[in-house]
DNA sequence: TTATTTGCAAAACCTTTGCCCGCGA
DNA sequence: TCGCGGGCAAAGGTTTTGCAAATAA
C-alpha cells in the first residue's frame, strides 16, 4: 500500500535529520516506535522491530533509541519497575498517569500544574530545566 | 552518652513494630539511615552502616531497606541516572527539586499541586494511590 | 531450641561496549 | 571506496537469591 511508502520516507527524513546513516534495521525501529501508543520498552521494541526486520539486535535498539533521544525523536521514561519505556516526542509536552492494575499508561497536560512547578523552583532560586510527574492510579469503582 | 542508647532504642522500637527481629545489622542501618539527610543510594549506605557495624552486607542493606519500605518506614526514590535512593519517612509528603548541577536534592510541598492532581485524576476515572515529581533544576544565576 | 537472619557468591536484570565484518553514501 | 553502523558476546552496574552457618527470641 502506498501508506508504507510513504512512511518509510517519513521514517528516511527523521534519520537524515539526525545526521544518520538510513540503515534498514532504523527504520525498522522507527516506522514501530510510530505505531506505538503504549509507551514500549526496549526488549519489546526489539521483538516488535524484528517482525519488520529480522536482522535487529537489542544493541542496535538501544544505540539508536539513544541517539533518537539525544536529537529530542524519542523520549525516554523511567517509571516505577521494570526498564526504560519509550515514546516518540509530540508536539505537545505532557505528563502520566499509569494504572497500577493494568499498566496502561494515559497521557494529560496541566498548565497550571507546571506553573506552579515555575513558581515554587523560582521561589527557591532555581530553574526548572524539566520535571517528571506520573501519577499511580487505581481505576475508580 | 546519652544520645546514642536513646537512637537504639528508638531504632529497636521500629523494628519492633515492623514485627521483624532486631539485629546489630539492622539497628546499624536504620541509624545512619536516620542520620542521613541526603537521600543516599545502597550502596552508600552500605560504606555508612559499615562504619557502625563492619558485618553489615550489602545484601543485607537491601533486604533490610525492601521490608522497611514495606512496612513504611522508609521510602525509595528512583531519580534519574543510578540506582535508587532512600529516605526514612517523614510525617510531611513532600516532593523533590533535583540540582542537576550539584546533584543535591531539596525538599518541597505543594498543596495547591496536589489538588490539581487529584483533580485530573478524578476527571479521568481515577484515584492517585501515589505520585512523583521530581523538578530537575539549575541554579538561577 | 528453633525460626529468622546473615554473609557470601552466584545469578538475574537491564544496558553498554569492544571487536571485526558489512553495508550505506 | 571508506567510514559509519551492524551483530554478537562479553562486560558493567544494580539488585535479588540460594545456601549453610550464625543468632535473636
Amino acid at each position: 500500500m502506498a501508506g508504507e511508502s510513504d512512511r518509510t520516507e517519513k521514517m528516511t527524513v527523521a534519520l537524515r535529520k539526525a545526521g544518520i546513516r538510513v540503515t534498514r534495521q532504523r527504520v525498522a525501529l522507527l516506522s514501530v516506535l510510530a505505531d506505538a501508543n503504549d509507551h514500549p520498552d526496549a526488549v519489546e521494541l526489539h521483538d516488535r522491530a524484528k517482525q519488520v526486520e529480522p536482522t535487529v539486535s537489542l544493541a542496535t535498539v538501544y544505540r539508536t533509541l539513544s541517539v533518537l533521544e539525544g536529537e529530542g525523536v524519542v523520549q525516554r521514561h523511567a517509571f516505577e519497575g521494570g526498564g526504560a519505556r519509550f515514546e516518540t516526542t509530540h508536539e505537545d509536552h505532557h505528563d502520566h498517569i499509569l494504572d497500577i492494575d493494568t499498566g496502561a499508561v494515559i497521557e494529560f497536560q496541566s498548565d497550571k500544574i507546571e506553573q506552579l512547578q515555575d513558581e515554587i523552583a523560582r521561589e527557591l532560586g532555581y530553574e526548572v530545566v524539566h520535571h517528571r510527574l506520573e501519577l499511580y492510579c487505581r481505576k475508580k469503582h
